[in-house]
RNA sequence: GCCCGGAUGGUGAAAUUGGUAUACACUAGGGACUUAAAAUCCCUCGGGAGCAAUCCCAUGCGAGUUCGAGUCUCGCUCCGGGCACCA
């Protein structure tokens, strides 16, 4: 019989899926818990692509794996299915978002079953659906009780593509990161989580997971902490002062000028005692119509004198002009500097432009020419002349009664939507305007139906008639809903919570579920969600944590990152360059076993997988070596040459296969069964012409056993096969699957050869290769290595001067 | 500009603690089988010299440490990714 993987692979998924192998008792006491976990998919139009395809068949390989090791493993899938894609196709089609998304999950879930992943979609998790909703809903309800979420009017980055607010972590380079529309500020009012309040939280906890280093740098980059101080600048003659932030208060004596960002409130505040408010007022109306863009490709730059005002150093008493200027963000500490053209490039730059004098208070540089931001030593300061700059920083601060802060880059998590498919705001306004939360017994708040999709600017809820019915019922005349919908990155900070107990209707998880299976052990996932999601998520975690919801306050112990598939020249896969590959015609064409096996081969976990139909075949070849190697194996108990060397490379592989699957080295575990493959192949053709069959079949049976995590379909098929073909003693074990067998441990004993090369090198050049026994002593070796006539060649007539042994591996004659 | 990665045959890549560089696979070439093709199997496959044994050179470039460096240190070059007027 020949392999067949269409046939083979549609067999064993219905068959797995009537036994329900995927099945877990999630209370079992007996068994040591593994939470194994993926990032839920989009379920998008086109469908699974080739990245879910790598990251999936990664953590099926090590589910299974661990699963056969003992371990009761959780491994749970779900989709992450509010968002604007299923909102744009109902304002093409007119089909609702809840009936393509419907529809594309039914699609997801085919398709991953195709591929042999082994999820009990019982037990999914639908983001969209209210049995879920409702719990994403009340979470929010008690970050609102206490204080962690807040409604404010503020400028907020304006998608006008696809009308709405979208979060600073959504804008690429100026650009909304779902449509590349320019994003524009806008003052809408929304509702903000206090992730800022956990800065320090967000940094510290990393150090307590096992992530990627790069990963850890990058988040806590992104927080951005830079310590620093806090100190005001008395505006003259008046009551009001500029409060700045500064990581370099050492140089407070050469704050030669101050810059205000143009929407700093103070600029209003000032208008009557500014001479030249017309053209401060013109600067300010054209930084609010610039774009992010604009505003970062501005070359020069721009400012606007505040004339009539000055503010005095606290330093010295010195008097300095004020200036409003766009270089400074209002966002981001006080919105306002000090400036020390001497000490800092962009100040030095203005500085130059408006010709304000460049005072030097560091010494170490030419500061006429460029401005000096090393350190040195302080001058032209005073008392703390001579000062070094860490010094300064504390005592000037000090000095001027000033106040050593930090400040953060990460700003509040914008997360209120103006649009449709996503979770409502269980908020609702009283005739006064207060926001009230919609008490527990009415959630799910469900979203309402009767709304049509066309983008008005106006928040598509606004329409319904049911929701403002709904409203006046229970709270009464003159009461309004919330028309916001939420970031659908809310929906997916906490899903990871819900998939241990994901029917419960009277908790998000009951406490027994929780305790037992949080946090998550593993995370794979794309490095993409640095940022936003992992960043979030660890959010959400921490704040549950604080008001006591959950125990436990980083939710992803271990987390590893698939790298990009790309195409065979190594370019990105997109629509529009038309190369795009789809998993189901690969399967198609090749099977699951050989698509999954593949994936895993070609390149190791984190790297980029180039996806190059060619080189596919040969794990295709591989796969009908091991289908045919069947018929040489036999049921010997007895030993023979050739089976002693299979059983010495088999234990090896054993040794390999489970090192290299712990620690996600799935492409060389691969490549250490293709060896162990081509030797018990040729197994056969060494006997004597005839076709002896002398390949041990419990040796295969383990090979068997290796190989299922990455090809199951042919393995369970293989292991099944000896059902019939097995005498009654021997047979129940087939009959049971190829997933319920242990799996197998290394004995030691095995894994040393009788005989070992040693190389023997002369100046450290390989100059022989000499079998010796594996225990060969250092005197041995000596003996042995000298007597080599190659080895002679290279000594004769020099003197020795040392001799270093590596046991069972190297002898090195160190010759003058 | 700053922060991360990376560079090994024609190609994807191995080398796990400083100890045999190029495992495993693809492609290519040659051969067997076949009426033929496909499939399969066998052989060759970093560069150079040589009939051969063997020798020399080679892990982006240049130094260094070491008996020994793809691996460690220093200095460059190029490529990829991220952040970026963050005071």
């Amino acid at each position: 019989m020949k392999y067949e993987p269409k046939e083979i692979e549609k067999k064993w998924q219905g068959r797995w899926e009537k036994s329900g192998s995927f099945k877990i008792d999630k209370d079992n006491e007996s068994k040591e818990k593994f939470y194994i976990l993926d990032m839920f998919p989009y379920p998008s139009g086109t469908g699974l692509h080739m990245g879910h395809t790598e990251s999936y068949t990664a953590s099926d390989v090590y589910y299974r794996f661990k699963k056969m090791q003992g371990y009761n493993v959780l491994h749970p899938q779900g989709f992450d299915s509010f968002g604007l894609p299923a909102e744009n196709y109902a304002i093409k089609t007119g089909v609702k978002p809840v009936e393509t998304t419907k529809k594309n999950i039914i699609t997801y879930i085919e398709q991953m079953k195709s591929l042999g992943f082994d999820y009990d979609f019982d037990e999914k998790v639908i983001t969209s659906d209210p049995s879920y909703y409702k719990w994403t809903q009340w979470i929010f309800g008690k970050f609102f009780e206490n204080g962690l979420v807040y409604k404010k009017t503020q400028k907020t980055n304006w998608c006008s593509s696809c009308q709405t607010v979208i979060a600073n972590e959504q804008v690429v380079n100026g650009e909304c990161e779902r449509c590349g529309t320019e994003i524009i500020q806008k003052e809408v009012p929304g509702w903000f989580f206090k992730i800022t309040d956990f800065s320090d939280e967000l940094i510290a906890g990393l150090s307590n997971v096992d992530w990627p280093e790069y990963t850890k740098k990058n988040q806590i980059n992104w927080i951005g902490k830079s310590q620093g101080a806090l100190l005001k600048f008395q505006i003259k003659d008046s009551q009001k002062y500029i409060e700045v932030f500064t990581t370099r208060p050492d140089t407070l004596f050469g704050a030669t000028y101050m810059v205000l960002a143009p929407e700093h409130k103070l600029v209003g505040e000032l208008k009557d005692e500014i001479f030249n408010w017309s053209d401060v007022e013109k600067y300010v109306i054209q930084t609010q119509n610039k774009t992010e863009l604009d505003r970062m490709e501005a070359k020069e730059k721009t400012g606007e004198k505040l004339e009539g005002v000055v503010a005095i150093n606290p330093a010295n008493g010195q008097e300095i002009p004020i200036f409003i200027a766009d270089y400074v963000l209002a966002g981001y500490g006080t919105g306002a500097i000090m400036a020390v053209p001497a000490h800092d490039e962009r100040d030095f730059e203005f500085a130059k432009k408006y010709d304000i004098p460049i005072m030097e208070v560091i010494s170490g540089g030419n500061v006429e020419e460029k401005a000096y931001i090393e350190n040195g030593e302080l001058i032209n300061s005073g008392k703390f002349n001579g000062m070094s700059v860490e010094e300064a920083k504390q005592k000037i601060t000090e000095f001027v009664g000033g106040e050593m802060t930090a400040t953060y880059r990460l700003r509040d998590w914008s997360f209120s939507r103006q649009r449709y498919w996503g979770c409502p705001i269980p908020i609702v306004y009283s005739p006064e305007g207060e926001a009230k939360l919609v008490p527990e017994k009415y959630l799910p708040w469900t979203l309402p139906e009767d709304v049509d999709f066309v983008p008005t600017g106006v928040a598509p809820l606004s329409k319904s008639e049911e929701l403002k019915k709904r409203v006046e019922d229970i709270f009464g005349q003159g009461w309004t809903a919330e028309y916001d919908t939420m970031d659908t990155f809310v929906d997916s900070s906490w899903y990871f919570l819900r998939y241990p107990d994901p029917h419960n209707e009277e908790k998000f998880c009951s406490a027994e579920r929780l305790s037992k299976w949080m946090p998550v052990d593993l995370y794979i996932g794309g490095a993409e969600h640095t940022y936003m999601h992992l960043l979030y998520a660890r959010f959400i975690t921490k704040a549950m944590h604080k008001i006591g919801l959950i125990d436990f306050d980083e939710p992803f112990l271990k987390l590893r990152h698939q790298g990009m598939v790309l195409d065979k020249e190594g370019k990105k896969m997109s629509k529009s360059k038309g190369n795009v590959i789809n998993p189901d015609s690969m399967v198609e064409k090749f099977g699951a076993d050989s698509v999954r096996t593949y994936m895993l081969f070609a390149a190791p976990l984190e790297d980029e997988v180039m996806w190059n139909e060619d080189n596919i075949v040969g794990v295709r070849r591989f796969l009908d070596r091991v289908w045919k190697i069947k018929q040489q194996t036999i049921n010997n108990k007895q030993q023979t040459t050739e089976n002693l060397k299979i059983q010495t490379l088999l234990h090896k592989t054993i040794k390999k296969v489970s090192e290299d699957i712990e620690n996600f080295r799935f492409n060389t575990a691969i490549s250490q069964m293709m060896i162990l493959v081509n030797a018990m192949e040729t197994c056969r053709s060494r006997a004597t012409g005839e076709k002896e069959q002398l390949l041990s079949k419990s040796h295969y049976e383990t090979l068997l056993i290796l190989l299922s995590p990455f090809a199951p379909h042919i393995a369970e098929e293989l292991w099944s096969s000896f059902a019939e073909a097995t005498a009654d003693e021997g047979k129940n074990k087939y009959k049971e699957s190829i997933f319920l067998q242990a799996w197998p441990v290394v004995d030691e004993k095995y894994l040393q050869d009788e005989e070992v090369e040693m190389v023997v090198q002369v100046n450290g050049k390989v100059r022989e290769r000499l079998m010796v026994a594996h225990d060969v002593t250092e005197d041995e070796a000596k003996e042995t290595a000298l007597e080599s006539s190659k080895v002679k060649v290279f000594t004769e007539g020099k003197e020795i001067k040392k001799i270093i042994f590596v046991p069972g591996k190297l002898i090195n004659i160190v010759v003058s």
